[in-house]
RNA sequence: UGAAACGGCCGUCUUAUCGCUGUUUGAAUAAAACAGAGGAAAGUCCGGGCAACACAGAGCGCCAUGCUUCCUAACGGGAAGGCUCAUGCAUGCAUGAGACAGAAAGUGCCACAGAAACAAGACCGCCGCAUCCCUGAUGCGGUAAGGGUGAAAAAGUAGGGUAAGAGCCUACUCGUGCUGCAGCGAUGCCGCAUUGGGGUAAACCUCAUGGGUUGAAAGUCCAAAUAGGCUGUUUGGGUCGCAAGACUACGGGCUGCUCGUCCGGCUUCAGCAAUGAAGCAAGCAGUGGGUAGGGCGUUGGAGGCUUUCAGCGAUGAAAGUCCCAGAUAAAUGAUAAGAGCUGCGCAAGCAGAACAGAACCCGGCUUACAGGCCAUUUUUAUUU
RNA sequence: GCCGGUGUAGCUCAGGGGUAGAGUACUUCCUUGGUAAGGAAGGGGUCGAGAGUUCAAUUCUCUUCGCUGGCU
C-alpha cells in the first residue's frame, strides 16, 4: 500500500516542476495586504465542501502561494480546525505538481465550508476536482488575453 | 470478591516512506544530526515576574478580601486547627459542607396574612373597680398566660407566686459580660453576674488588611519603494556651457510695413534702474518622522528529576544530575505495517480509542475527560 | 492574545427582592353585504443552565453555556 512513494517515483522524471513534494514557508501566503487583495479581487470556484479563490499576482514571488482557511463558525474547537487545515495542506502538497509548473504568479485561497470532519481520500478527490477547474479557467483567461 | 464515595497517578507504543518548524555543523535555500503540545495547553477567575507611563506626604472616593496559626515571591490558593450546621452510628466520634468580622454606630427593607413587623402594640381573651335597662352590656384600669396570622411575635421547660398575670422569684438549659486556668491564637473549661432589646450586611454601611494605571496587540531597535515634511544649494522658456555667455523660440516698444535694433522674463513688495526681500515651482544633496517588512522582548526558569535531612502537614534546606517546543495568517502532519488495550465473537475476524492544540513566562483555582492503575473509608455477598 | 456588554411571550423590549408586564403577532366574539381599520375577551413564559444567600431570587453572589462589541 505504498501508494504515495510510487506516485513520487513515477512523476520524478515526467514532471519538470517539483519532483519532490515539498511545502515551504515561502509557498504560504502570509502578507496581510496580499490576502486582502485576494479576497477583494479574486475569482471564486465552489466545489463543495471546498471553495477556491484565486488571483493572478504581479509582484515578486514567482511561484504559487497558498492560503488555507477553516471558519471558526463551523468548528468551535481549535484542534479540529487545525486537523482540517493540515489535511488540506497535505493533499495540496501531494497534488500541486499535477496542475502547476511552478512559474505561475498566483495566489490561491482554499476555504472549507462543511461542518463535518473530512476523510483524507475524500478531501484529495475534491481538491483534485477544484484545482482542475481552477486550472481550466486560468488557461482560458491566458488564451483570451 | 462486588459496589459507592473521596484522593493520587497514567492518558497507547514501535517502525518505514513523504513532508513541516527550530538548533548545531556547513559557503549554502544543498546535506546531515538532534529536538518538536497538555493534564488540563481550555476558561481568563485570582496572584506574581517583566515592560511602559505616572508618582513629595496625607486624606476622601472606588475595588477586593474577611474564624485562627502557618506555608508561599504572592494569592481570593494550600496545610493544620477552632466553631457552626447536616448525615450516620448512638453521646462523642466519623464523614461532608460553611463569603465563618460587626445588627446596643447609623439609615433602609420585612409583600400577603395578622391586633401588632420594632422601643410598636392589645383583636378575641383573663382579672379588678364603677355604672346601668344586672345570667349581661358599657366605661376606666391591670395583664401578656392562652387563641389565631406569619419565615419571624422578643429566651425555653418545670415549679412557686398572683385579683389575673408576668424573669416577679427559684432550678436547669441557651445567650451575653467579667475573673481565673489551658492554648502562640481562634477557642475551650470552671466560677460569678445578668432579663436577655427580631431578621436582613451575597441591602447601604462600619471596622481591619491590601490595591498607582495599562497589558507582549506592553515596549524597544533597524528600515525599502512611493508620497509628503525640514535644511542647504542651483535654476526660472529651451539647447549647449563649470561660469561668463552664445544660439534659438515667444511677448512688447521704436516704424506705415519689412529688415534691423532695444527691452522683458513665475508671483508680490520696495526701487528710475541695476538689484534686493518674501513666496511659488523644478532639479540636486542632506536630514528626521513614519508605512510595508524585519530583529529584540522570547524561552535557563520562584526549571525538572533523584536522594538525604527538618516539619503532624502544606512546605523548606542541602547534594547530585539534566537542558526539556519556540511558531508568528501561526510548525508539531499524512499514509502504511506491526504490537498492546477495550467491546462483540468458541475461533477466524470485525469495530473502537476520551477531553482537547502551546502563543511572554510562572503559582493556583474552575471547568471538560473514553479507559486503566494505586491507596483510604463505608457497605453487600462468600469462605476461614 | 487582552478587555467589555447581553440572554425575559412567536418577534422587539420594560421590570433590579414580594403572584412577570407593554407593543406587535395569534385565537374567539362584536362591528360590515364582505375585508381592512376599530372595539371586547382570551391563550401563550423552566425569566439561557446549575449551585448558593434569603422566609422568599427574573432581580443578589458564584460557576457554566450561547450571542455580540472594542483593541493590530
Amino acid at each position: 500500500m505504498s501508494r504515495l512513494p510510487l506516485e513520487a517515483n513515477s512523476h520524478k522524471q515526467s514532471s519538470p516542476y517539483m519532483p519532490r513534494f515539498t511545502f515551504h514557508k515561502s509557498e504560504r501566503l502570509c502578507s496581510k495586504v496580499q490576502i486582502e487583495k485576494l479576497f477583494q479581487e479574486g475569482k471564486v470556484i465552489k466545489q463543495y465542501p471546498l471553495q477556491v479563490i484565486y488571483r493572478i499576482n504581479h509582484d515578486t514571488p514567482a511561484w504559487p502561494q497558498l492560503l488555507i482557511t477553516v471558519p471558526k463558525k463551523r468548528f468551535k474547537r481549535a484542534n479540529k480546525r487545525n486537523r482540517v487545515k493540515r489535511l488540506i495542506r497535505e493533499s495540496y502538497r501531494l497534488q500541486k505538481h499535477l496542475f502547476f509548473s511552478g512559474q505561475e504568479k498566483l495566489h490561491i485561497g482554499i476555504i472549507y465550508l462543511s461542518s463535518d470532519l473530512p476523510d483524507f481520500d475524500f478531501l484529495q478527490k475534491k481538491l483534485n476536482l477544484a484545482l482542475q477547474r481552477c486550472k481550466n479557467e486560468l488557461d482560458q483567461t491566458v488564451q483570451g488575453s
